[in-house]
DNA sequence: AAATACTTGACTATTTTAGTCGGGTATATA
DNA sequence: TATATACCCGACTAAAATAGTCAAGTATTT
């Protein structure tokens, strides 16, 4: 069970943002060079991101992307879902509404998996941007 | 973020077997056609399980295996443990102890990483196998 | 003896992930 | 208005992880 880093480096990238004054466009390059991550990698996380209206974007000479919304209004859990992360127990669910394929056998676990689900959902329910801002602060 | 089918169909398995009597073998082919589990795969996770001391096998014919203590002494994260299942937030942190490569930046989301991991091992670590049994049985 | 069932390492196909490439378009500024 | 900067976005690929199989056993019961 792992985090992808996709959505890893997209929450550092937006954290490494929230740090800069919220109407200024922070270039990709910077964030690139800031939190070592590939330059053209970033490219393709901020597509999702904008599509998913977290950032919007400054075209041209400095220019960059700007969050959308205050660092307090920004869940995780969005921009998870932009990122098409999400919690999968994989197989079980897909193939059938019910009884998992008729057997009913098959599905002892089956609420246990819906239930974790639920519960790391709301881990990143409850946590906004502006709630790693501020650790970072403390920490320099 | 997924969860892999070895430790998924572990939990299967072992809730399968505790529906049954419990010094009472129960044979992998049985498990791998009630459940739909491939048997070599069965294996391969049983192996496993019994190194990690959570059933002992009866070899022979009327084999099988056996829950080494009683359901409700089984978390769900001795299970996971025995599959070498666990929260990775992957990079960040085996490269370096504490500033993640002397980097200070790169680290905005450490502590979040950490937090995730102790909140999810939290919920596995406070199911019981027998937990599972008692919805099945709620079910049928 | 024969059938059943566990033992265990090695192997392989498939899928997913991470990341790159290429060929754009838009805008600010000199 | 030329040029550099920076976003745009689909297609591609190498590497790693996952899921599952194979093979060649050994132990036990009937």
């Amino acid at each position: 069970m792992k985090l992808n880093t996709k959505s890893r480096y997209a929450v550092m990238a937006l954290a490494d943002m929230s740090k800069f004054p919220l109407n200024n466009p922070v270039s990709l390059r910077d964030i690139s060079l800031r939190q070592s991550i590939s330059l053209l990698y970033l490219e393709q996380i901020f597509f999702r991101l904008k599509k998913n209206d977290i950032v919007k974007s400054v075209r041209g000479t400095n220019g960059g992307y700007v969050l959308k919304r205050d660092p307090k209004n920004i869940k995780l859990s969005e921009i998870f879902k932009a990122l098409d992360q999400r919690v999968k127990t994989v197989g079980c669910k897909k193939e059938s509404k019910k009884g998992c394929n008729g057997k009913s056998a098959k599905c002892i676990t089956h609420e246990l998996w819906d239930e974790l689900e639920i519960y790391i959902n709301n881990f990143f329910e409850n946590k906004k941007l502006s709630d790693l801002l501020s650790t970072e602060e403390r920490i320099n």
